[in-house]
Formats: structure tokens, C-alpha cells, sequence
DNA sequence: TTGAAAGCGCTAACAA
DNA sequence: TTGTTAGCGCTTTCAA
């Protein structure tokens, strides 16, 4: 009951090369597998044939008797967030030089029971790396339960048992407390993200606590939702009150950005001298002159490479790796006086 | 400390749940095919066995027997570029809703014969989608002879047969050169991407040859490269000339931004006033009231419907769609006299 | 070192 | 409507 193999336009298999070269299926196979035995002339029969019928094994078909996958997922939410397309690019990359690639789930931010669950595990992947700041672990969860590894990228629930890589939060914001203080403000303001999320959550208290251990007044918080919309939002109700802030440090620069527009083009504010401004994250864009947004830094590169350590380290789960940052003084803050001069100035040129 | 989920320590298969539901494992196949003829008790039995064994079918399995991949491949380079984050997020979440993912190549902007062309083939991916602006079309070439279908944007080879979608790069860049000579500018230059690329191409050859339609001199060109760096200097060493232009007209708004962060940090020009630089692309960025940049707009959402469209339009060959874009009138750019407004003003409110 | 044979998990043609 | 059977293209023991 054969059917006619080649007629068809179908890509070749190894079956037609190892036809073509004259030896076995097994002997293609091993062509392909590093370090199997195969003998130089076995070798080159099969390379010829190869090249000669454009064969290009079939990875899906590998993975499926292998039991391996050569591709991981990345799950993304807020991908209009400068910060990511820099973490996709070295993720990438990165991966491709270990033979992975990266299969994309763009959630839409959407609540409730996902069905982006279902179709994770179907592909089975090698691994899943979440960058995206859902308030619910639940795919996470279903996922390391399922055997694969997972790790998510700034977003730590310590509740699950999920390994994460994040940036030093609580010291980062602690050094922008010190910062600010150092510059002589007193009254505080913290534009926060989303509450409940880690790294929100985490950059607020460690703001907060390092005020309070200075014997400062608790800050105002105003909610920006990590959107330039909320953020503006945060920032005019503030900036009208009756006691307006004089510094206002943002949970991300995405939101310190909205900031710097709105006090400069609707308060008539000069951020550095009028106000001051500091953000989290130091986008690319917050080191235009034009922008010049003081901020902590904490770098891609390193992120990149704990998650992929964290990935291929095994069976070790509740791991949570940071990444140290520090902060980046440029024009949006005032500056401390000549004696405390902060630890890092980049100037204009 | 060993984890083990499940006695044994891989995933539910058809055949398990097949056993549980005492059905074969074609009935719960039939399960997940839509449109297939199943008995609503029997759906019961599986559904409920699939359920509690919590069974996700294999997805490369399937595409290994019906040929068919549910992965669409999407090769991009300058992902810097803040163009490309609202791109891939729509691709993604309308090929999500077919029922596809993308599966992320990015190209570090290599030249030479591509090592990716083997690994794309490997995959036995659905379609091939080429955001990345390389000068060659080898891959995509290769790809389409393989087989599977093959969209370019904003990239136009009309040398191979590769369909492609992009912006209305002649008309639009024609229409800045009305709104430039509108406003009374005389002497323009042109701040161009890399030379040879479709996208550059077309903006230089629209913005020049309606000049000369209206008989006025050529623009000076100064190569940017595609870059923040590139596009810095090649304004400065515009701006250093002996006869500074008066308009500057960008292959993009990456490099407008840079042209207008020059302009202002380190000439002391104010744009809109004493110079014009006007983009193209419409980022998010561009519309912010500090930036406030005059540019030609293409909507990605048309886009990306054309890109899908391309792509299940079946074999057909040789087909490059545009999609129209108007300009977007800001500040950077002096306005033409009160007469001749222009088409649309987004003022900043 | 090589080839034969037995699957990986699934679908689809056919028969019942 | 259901089950049986024969692969999809690959790797991997196991003999030779």
C-alpha cells in the first residue's frame, strides 16, 4: 500500500538522501548528530547528497522523538514599554547561539482563565520565559508542573515557586531615596505602577522605607498603572494639589517620561531645577540630551544571561537572582550639593 | 531531590487518554478536529479523561502527519527601531487568532551567506515574514523556493519575485516635499537611510523628484545609515556647511529624532522656526508634545492586514501592496502660510 | 562503523 | 459513528 513518495513537491527527507548517497537512513541521522561515528567517506557521500537535493532536516519531527524542543517561549505584555525590545533582541540572540529560538505570546493583558495556557503546553517547549507582568502566576504554575522550565523576568512571586531574574528593586530605590534626600528635598512623591506587582510593589517600599529610616515624611503615592496615560494622570493630580511634591520618583522611566512632559509642557516646570524627576529601567531614550532622565540602571546583558542560567540550572526551583543596577545622575533631579556628589554623572557630551 | 508530576515523567498522549475514555485514540483525535464526526457521548468520555489526565495534544506531532506548521517565522534586524515593537505586537495577536505564532529571527544585520537560511527551512514553518530591511534577498528567496510563502516589509525587491507590503514611500515623501515648499522652504536636504534598501530608496527618489517637478534645486543628501548615530552626524556635518539647509526631510523618524535633538542641543536651533526636519513613520514617540514631529504616517494596522492577506492569498507571486499613509502636521516643521493649512493638524492637547 | 527495526504522538484513509 | 491500520520524518537501540 505505498504510496508514490516523490511526485509530489514535498521537501526531501533523509530517506531521499540516504537513497541518493547509497546508505542508510541512520547514517544521514548521524551526519546530523554532533559527535556520532560516521566515517569520512559515509560523510561526504551524504553531504553530497544533501547539498545536492537542498535536504534540511526536520526539526519538529527530531523534537518529536527526541523529546526535546528546540524552542522556548517568551511571553510578553506591555511591549510598548522601551524596556523590552532591547530584552527580546539579547534574548534572542543569546539563545540562538544555544540552537533556541524564541516562540512569541503576546498576552494582551487580559484577566481571567487564559487560553494562552493550553496553547503553551501543546508546543512543548524547552522552556518558558515570562516578561510580561501579569498579576496572575497560574500559567507559570501550569507550566512548571507540566516539566518545563520557567523563569520569569522582573516579576517575583514567592508564593509559587517559580525562579526569577529581577533587578535589585529595593536597593535601586533605596539609592534614589538617598539621592534625593542628599539633593535636600523633603517632600516626596512615588508615581507607582501596578499595585500588587512585584516590581512595583518592591521599588515603592524600598522608596518609602529608606524615607522612613531617614526620618523623612512618607511619600505620596499616586497610581500611573505603568501607562503614559495614568502616569500623566498621577502627575497633574499631584502637581495641582494643595501641597505639590518636590520630587517625584516613577516606578519605570516609561511613566518618568510622562512625567517630565507633563510638568514641563503643562506646569511650566523645569525638571532639575523646578522639580525633580527620577525614573527606573534608563531607557535608551532617557539618555537624549533633551531628555536626560536621571534614573537606576540595571543592565540587559546581565538580566539576559541569569535567565538563561536560571533556565539551564537544572531542577532548582524558588531561585531569585538580581541583577545589580545603579543609578545614572543626569539633568531631570537636582543635584546633591558639591559634597555629596553622587556616584556616577554622565554629562551631556 | 527528584520531581516527578506524574508517575511517569512525560506528558498525556491520545493513547492514554484513549484508554482512560475506553474509546481509540482516533476518537479523541476527533476530538480536537474541528468539524469531525463525533458522538456527543463519546466527546463526553474524552473530554472528561483528557481532563483529568490534563492532556494537551502534541502540536508538532500534528504538523509532523498533516504537513501543515501552525508557526510563521518572522525575521527581524533593526528592532531598535521603535517602528517594529507596535508591528510584531499586531502581527502576533492577529496570527494568534488564526490560530498561528511567531517564532522570532533576529538578524544581527550580518552579511554574507546567511547561517539563518538553514535553521528557517529546518522548521518547516508556515510562512516567512521578512521585517528586516537586508539588502539581499537570499533567504527569502531560498524560503519561497522551498515552498512556503514569503512577505517583505517596507521592503520592495522587484528583482525576485517576493510579495511585499509597505508604506507609499513615493507619495508620501512627495507629499513632504509640497508641504516643504508650501511652507517657502527652497534649500532642502535629505537625510538618508542606506543606500540600495527599498525603503530609503523610494523616500529619496519621491522627495527629489517632486522637487523637481516644481523646479527647484536638488536636496543635499548626507547618509544616516539608519541610526541615531549616523543621522547625528550626518546633520551636523549638514549643519556645519557653508550653506545650512533650511529643511531637513528624514529617510525616518528614528533619525528625524536624532536631526531635531542636534539641531537643538548643539546648534541652538529651534525646529518649526529656524529650521524644519520632518520624518517618516509616525512612532509614538513623534507625537509627544516635547517632540512634536511633522511626519508622513502609514498605519501599522493596515499593514499587518495586508501581510496576513499576502500571505493566505494563495501562490500568487510578484505582488507588492502599499498602504497609504497621510501626513501628520506638528511643530517641527514651519507651517505653510495660513492659506494653504495642511491636511490635518494634532495640535497638542 | 553501519543498517535494520522499533518507535515518538499524531492524523487520515478505509473498513466495519 | 467508530476502530483499525498505515504512515509523517526522525532518532536510537541492537546486531552485524
Amino acid at each position: 500500500m505505498k504510496k508514490r513518495p516523490t511526485a509530489t513537491s514535498r521537501p526531501p527527507n533523509s530517506h531521499d538522501v540516504a537513497r541518493l548517497a547509497g546508505v542508510s537512513r541512520s547514517a544521514v541521522s548521524r551526519c546530523y548528530t554532533p559527535g556520532a561515528y560516521v566515517s569520512e567517506s559515509t560523510r561526504q557521500k551524504v553531504e553530497r547528497a544533501a547539498a545536492s537535493l537542498k535536504y534540511q532536516p526536520n526539526l519538529l519531527a527530531k523534537s518529536l522523538v527526541t523529546r526535546k524542543s528546540s524552542i522556548i517561549g517568551l511571553a510578553l505584555s506591555d511591549i510598548d514599554n522601551q524596556h523590552y525590545p532591547a530584552v527580546v533582541q539579547q534574548l534572542s540572540e543569546a539563545l540562538a547561539d544555544s540552537g533556541y529560538r524564541l516562540l512569541l505570546f503576546i498576552t494582551h493583558g487580559r484577566i481571567g482563565p487564559d487560553p494562552l495556557l493550553d496553547e503553551v503546553l501543546r508546543y512543548r517547549l524547552a522552556g518558558l520565559i515570562l516578561a510580561s507582568s501579569s498579576r496572575s502566576s497560574s500559567l507559570a504554575i501550569a507550566c512548571q508542573t507540566a516539566g518545563l522550565p520557567v523563569v520569569m523576568i522582573n516579576n517575583v512571586d514567592t508564593n509559587c515557586r517559580i525562579n526569577s531574574v529581577s533587578a535589585t528593586n529595593v536597593e535601586g530605590a533605596s539609592a534614589v531615596a538617598d539621592f534625593l534626600v542628599a539633593a535636600g528635598h523633603r517632600r516626596m512623591a512615588f508615581i507607582a505602577g501596578i499595585e500588587g506587582e512585584s516590581t512595583n510593589d518592591e521599588r515603592a517600599q524600598g522608596f518609602a522605607g529608606r524615607l522612613a529610616e531617614l526620618g523623612l515624611p512618607e511619600p505620596q503615592v499616586a497610581v500611573g498603572a505603568f501607562t503614559w496615560q495614568g502616569a500623566s494622570e498621577a502627575v497633574r493630580s499631584l502637581l495641582r494639589g494643595r501641597r505639590p511634591p518636590e520630587a517625584l520618583f516613577c516606578a519605570n522611566d516609561h511613566m518618568a517620561l510622562a512625567a517630565l512632559q507633563v510638568s514641563r509642557a503643562e506646569f511650566g516646570l523645569q525638571p532639575g531645577r523646578d522639580i525633580s524627576i527620577v525614573g527606573f529601567d534608563d531607557l535608551p531614550i532617557s539618555a537624549w540630551p533633551s531628555v536626560s532622565l536621571t534614573t537606576f540602571s540595571h543592565p540587559t546583558s546581565a538580566l539576559v544571561a541569569e535567565t538563561l542560567a536560571s533556565m539551564a540550572g537544572g531542577p532548582a526551583l524558588d531561585v531569585h537572582l538580581r541583577v545589580p543596577g545603579e543609578l545614572i545622575v543626569r539633568d531631570s533631579a537636582r543635584l546633591p550639593g558639591t559634597r555629596a556628589r553622587s556616584p556616577i554623572h554622565r554629562s551631556r557630551d
